[in-house]
DNA sequence: CGCGTCTTTGACCAAGCGGTCAATTGGGAC
DNA sequence: GTCCCAATTGACCGCTTGGTCAAAGACGCG
C-alpha cells in the first residue's frame, strides 16, 4: 500500500509561478517556494473536492493554505491553473494500482488485488476520487487531451491483458473494459457517495463500510471470474 | 419501461409561491403556474445537471426556461428552492426500479431486471442521475432528513427481501446492501462518468456503450447470484 | 366595458467574486 | 552591514451573482 502524504510528493509541478509581468516556466527551485506551493496544493485538494470548482473561492483556498489571496495568486496564475495543476499532478498517482496490475502474475489474483488496491484508495484518499468524480461529472473541462490520451492508453493495454488470460482460459469470459469500469465504478462509489453509504447502512457497518465492502468485492469479482 | 417525460409530471410540486410579501404554501392550481413551474423545473435539472448547482446560475435557469430572472422568482423564491424541490420531485421517479423489486418474483430474475431497469434510467434520464450524484458527492446539503429516511426504509426493506433469498438458498449468499451499492455504482457510472467511458472505450463500443453494458452486467450478477 | 387579481419585467442593489497593483517586508549571498 | 530579489499584503477594480421592488401588462369575470 504505502501510499505517500500528499504534502511530500511536491515534484513533477507544473505550476507557473508569476513574477509582476513575468513568467516562470521552468518548476519552481527555492526551498519556500516548495512549500508554498505543497500547501497550496493540499488546500486546493480540500476545498475542491468538498465544495466543487464553482464552489470554491480563491480565497477560501488561500485561506486553508494560511496565507494572503495575492500571495496564492502569486504562485499561481489563476484559480483554474490550481486545479489543472491538481488535476495533472494527481492522475497519475491515481492510475497506479491500474499500473501494477501484473500480465505475468496469476491472473486472478492480479485483478483481486487491483479491487483491493482500488478500494484502499477510496478509502485513504477520499478527496482525490471526489475531485476526479466532480471533474468527470461535469465533462473534464480541465483535462487535457494528453491526459486523457494516456489514461485511454493504459486502459487499453491493461484491456489487452485481460483479454490475453480471457483469451488463455485464465478466467472466465469478461469485457475487459467494462470489467475495468466496474470496478472502478464500485470502489469509488464508497468515497463519491461516502455519505449515502453511511446513511443506508445499519448503523454498526456505517461507522466504517470498507471491511464488508472488501469482502463483498471480492467475493463478487471471485465468482465473475472464476473458470 | 415508459418512462414519462419530465414535463408532464407536474403533480406533486412544493415550490412556495411569493406574491408580494406573500407566501401560498399550497400546490399551484391555475394552468399557467402549473406550465411554468414545470418549465422552471425542466429547465433547472438541465442546467443544474450540467454545471451543478454552485455553477448554475439563476438567471441561466431563466433563460433555459425562457423566462426572466423575476418572473421565475416569482414562482421560486430563492435558487435553493428550486434544487430542493426538484430533487425531492425526482427522487421518487428515481427508487421506481427498486420498488418494483418483487419479494415474490424468481430471485434472480428480480435482482437482474432490477439491473436492466437501472441501467436503462441512466441510458435514459442521465441528467437525473448527475444531479443526484452531484447532490451526494457534496454530502447531500439540500435532501431533508425524510427523505434520507425514506431512502434508508425502502432499501432496509429490500434488503430484507434480499437476505430472505439468500436465507432460503435461492441466490448465493451476498451482503443485501453492498448488493445494492453495486447495482447503483455499476448502472450510475455509466450516466455520471458518462465522457470518461466514451473516451476510454474504443470507437465504436463509445458511440453507444449500453448495449455492451447490459450484456456485461447481467453476466455479473449472473455469476455473483448462481447457486 | 370596468376592475381586481395574477403575471411579467426593467431597473436596481448589496455582496461576493477573480484578479491586479503599488508598496512593504523578509531572506540570503557577499 | 548592504544590496537585490523573492515573498507578502492592503487596497482596490470591474464584473457577476442572488434577490428586491415598483410599475406595467395580461387575464378573467361581471
Amino acid at each position: 500500500m504505502a501510499i505517500a502524504s500528499l504534502t511530500e510528493k511536491t515534484d513533477g509541478i507544473t505550476g507557473k509561478l508569476k513574477a509582476p509581468a513575468l513568467m516562470i516556466s521552468a518548476a519552481p527551485k527555492t526551498r519556500i517556494q516548495k512549500r508554498n506551493t505543497a500547501n497550496i496544493l493540499e488546500a486546493a485538494l480540500e476545498v475542491f473536492s468538498a465544495v466543487g470548482y464553482n464552489g470554491a473561492t480563491v480565497d477560501g483556498i488561500a485561506q486553508a493554505a494560511k496565507m494572503s489571496k495575492p500571495n496564492l495568486l502569486y504562485y499561481f496564475s489563476s484559480k483554474e491553473a490550481i486545479h489543472v495543476t491538481l488535476l495533472e499532478q494527481l492522475l497519475d498517482m491515481w492510475l497506479d494500482p491500474l499500473r501494477a496490475l501484473d500480465a505475468d502474475g496469476v491472473p486472478k489474483d492480479e485483478i483481486l488485488a487491483y479491487v483491493q488496491r482500488k478500494l484502499e484508495m477510496s478509502r485513504d484518499m477520499p478527496r482525490e476520487s471526489r475531485l476526479f468524480a466532480n471533474e468527470v461529472l461535469r465533462g473534464a473541462p480541465h483535462l487535457s487531451a494528453d491526459t486523457k490520451n494516456a489514461l485511454k492508453a493504459l486502459v487499453d493495454q491493461k484491456a489487452a491483458v485481460i483479454q490475453g488470460w480471457v483469451d488463455a482460459g485464465q478466467i472466465a469470459p469478461v469485457h475487459p473494459y467494462h470489467l475495468i469500469f466496474s470496478i472502478w465504478a464500485q470502489t469509488q462509489h464508497y468515497a463519491d457517495f461516502d455519505v449515502q453509504v453511511r446513511a443506508v447502512l445499519p448503523e454498526a457497518e456505517a461507522r466504517d463500510p470498507f471491511p464488508t465492502a472488501a469482502r463483498h468485492l471480492q467475493q463478487m469479482f471471485e465468482r465473475m471470474l472464476a473458470i
